[in-house]
DNA sequence: CGCTGTTATGACAGCGTTGTCAATCTTCTA
DNA sequence: TAGAAGATTGACAACGCTGTCATAACAGCG
């Protein structure tokens, strides 16, 4: 099956390749008519450029690539947030006539920079949005920039003058979320800070700092406890925090995980959500729509934060300005079933 | 930053481009010093071929779509189906040096056909993986055929002789699991059957009969419900289930999240899990494993389907050899926590 | 040693675009 | 109305590779 090419429509239009070049690419300085007959002769053989020929002379490849932390590596919650990532980075893609190009890597394989090397050289993207936690990793991001490849990074845990990033307000949301259950009525409410490395987390435990001070509540260790990001450190948590003579009313996991985790260890101890003790999360995966009661959280934008990647990408692909990007979206807090006003007698 | 081309590589080496390309593509007839001397200059020069140019050159694109249906057109479970998905089909890609284009689509959208018309017509890839149930949209594949494009279609509700497919012996593991429960004791099994448009869920059905006539158990309509594949609906099933007199004492659901509904229905009346009923699912999503406790499942294997699918694609691209393939890959039991011996007073 | 058949190599023409630059045609200004 | 400025168009050379075909080198044979 032959595919109409820039000369067949040429000839069918009566005029030069270049100016069908010219309508196909909304370049200026066509006259009217000569568009619409371009434009019938395009229509009529469906004609449709060719990629490979358009890329190898514009010395573009007219591709993104996503990178991320393989989710084979690991349990598979995190699907939900690679299908989000993923969504947000099509839809840019798609409209601006891109291609995307997903590139799960694992960090922990000696073979990552090799890995790299390969997407950047072999594909060629224009490029490329780097997710967390390796937006986080020096090693992954700098590689790419020797590469000369335009990069964008996501949720970077420090802002790095020499990239353009997107960002959440995960520290001012955290503070909200407290407040939150401060207007609720709680007085006593326990946080879960998770992995160390995770350089989110830190920013969430900050801000619930803050959003204790702003309600005039003074912080105090004995609240805190450290999990390690998965549902069943937090449910370790939640056993240590409802063990107590007087447990916090209110708790607040950095990680919805560990939110379900504390979900798990009340239900052992038949205490009634959130009756007995409210709980709250953040990132709001899939599961904390599917847990029973419905998961309170914070919800990230990530295909927004995706589709915003992408954009910039595009347009510095265009442009060729290289002008650095710092963008911050804000996360809305999702207000489900498992926080509510403590019980008077506690 | 300027990249090595073969006349870069080839003026190192001392010889013509053609020869260079030969090397690079593994072409017979080069002898063994000049392979030696152009591996030096490729590996000196860090030379890596231009895809682009490669494909324009040689009317090829090293492209596999991979097309699904939109998860956010729906609940978001889906995303664990799909990221297992792109990861076979990634490691085929990479081992085959080609790339993959992923592309989620909506089959209720009328722009469905344009959609995927911009997919082979503009990306060209050559070769497209059909998920279900899109695999089973005549509509669809016949659209995709007519194009010319190879495809694969992934567990075709019935083969169609025209078409390559990777199906799974979703009958057979049925009535395997049907098996299982009746060794563990159970000789009251309910089904779950769920939305008729699901061509799997009837062949699952279709399986559970199988087992129980192996197991020498017969088959009646009292222990068979229908839900519509959600997770509520499974609770529905569930409570009407468990509110008899004589309640199975097993129950197998043609679907996780309907399994899952039957879970809460059983927490909800105070039953113990596996001790007053078995429950089994099918298809081993994420949420099976994060229940609690763990449900009882069939893994499909998803992976490695996309994975052999590409294989395929990539195969019939080399050779021109158009033969039609249709595989069956056998489905896992994923026994859990769920399924156990029946108490012996009911 | 000349002939044939095989192996090894290179020259060169595409592949279907875009970019550059020159040519032509209009329109406007003085 | 000549000349300048701008708008419109086309010729042609890239882009970096593969495919085809011609040629050169070399072996085996009578």
């Amino acid at each position: 099956m032959h595919r109409a090419t820039l000369e067949d429509v040429a000839a069918l239009a009566g005029v030069s390749i270049k100016t069908v070049s010219r309508v196909v690419n909304k370049e200026p300085n066509v006259s009217a008519t000569t568009q619409e007959k371009v434009a019938a002769a395009i229509e009529a053989l469906n004609y449709k450029p060719n990629l490979s020929a358009r890329n190898l002379a514009s010395q573009r490849s007219h591709l993104i690539g996503l990178v991320y932390d393989d989710p084979s590596a690991y349990e598979l919650p995190s699907a939900g947030y690679i299908i989000n990532m993923q969504e947000g980075a099509l839809k840019a893609c798609k409209q601006e006539n891109y291609d995307l190009l997903i590139h799960p890597c694992n960090p922990r394989n000696k073979r990552l920079s090799k890995d790299l090397q390969a997407l950047v050289e072999q594909a060629r993207p224009d490029g490329i949005i780097l997710a967390a936690p390796l937006s986080n990793m020096p090693k992954v991001f700098n590689l790419i920039e020797q590469t000369g490849t335009e990069l964008v990074r996501l949720s970077p845990g420090s802002s790095n003058g020499g990239f353009s990033s997107i960002a959440t307000n995960d520290e001012e949301v955290s503070a909200e979320m407290t407040a939150y259950l401060y207007s609720l009525g709680h007085r006593k409410i326990g946080f879960i800070t998770g992995h160390p490395s995770h350089k989110a987390v830190a920013k969430r435990f900050s801000g619930y700092k803050q959003g204790l001070k702003n309600c005039g509540l003074k912080f105090s260790e004995a609240l805190v406890l450290t999990g390690d990001n998965s549902i069943g450190s937090g449910e370790i948590c939640g056993e240590k925090f409802l063990a107590r003579n007087a447990p916090p009313t209110a708790i607040f996991a950095a990680n919805d995980d560990m939110a379900v985790g504390v979900m798990r260890s009340a239900e052992k101890l038949g205490l009634k959500i959130p009756d007995d003790i409210s709980i709250a999360g953040f990132d709001d995966i899939a599961l904390a729509r599917q847990v029973y009661p419905a998961l309170t959280t914070v919800s990230q934008p990530l295909a927004k934060m995706t589709e915003n990647a992408c954009r910039l990408l595009i347009q510095a692909a265009n442009n060729a300005d290289r002008s650095v990007v710092q963008e911050v979206i804000p996360c809305r807090l999702e207000i489900r079933e498992t926080t509510g006003t403590p019980r008077r007698d506690r």
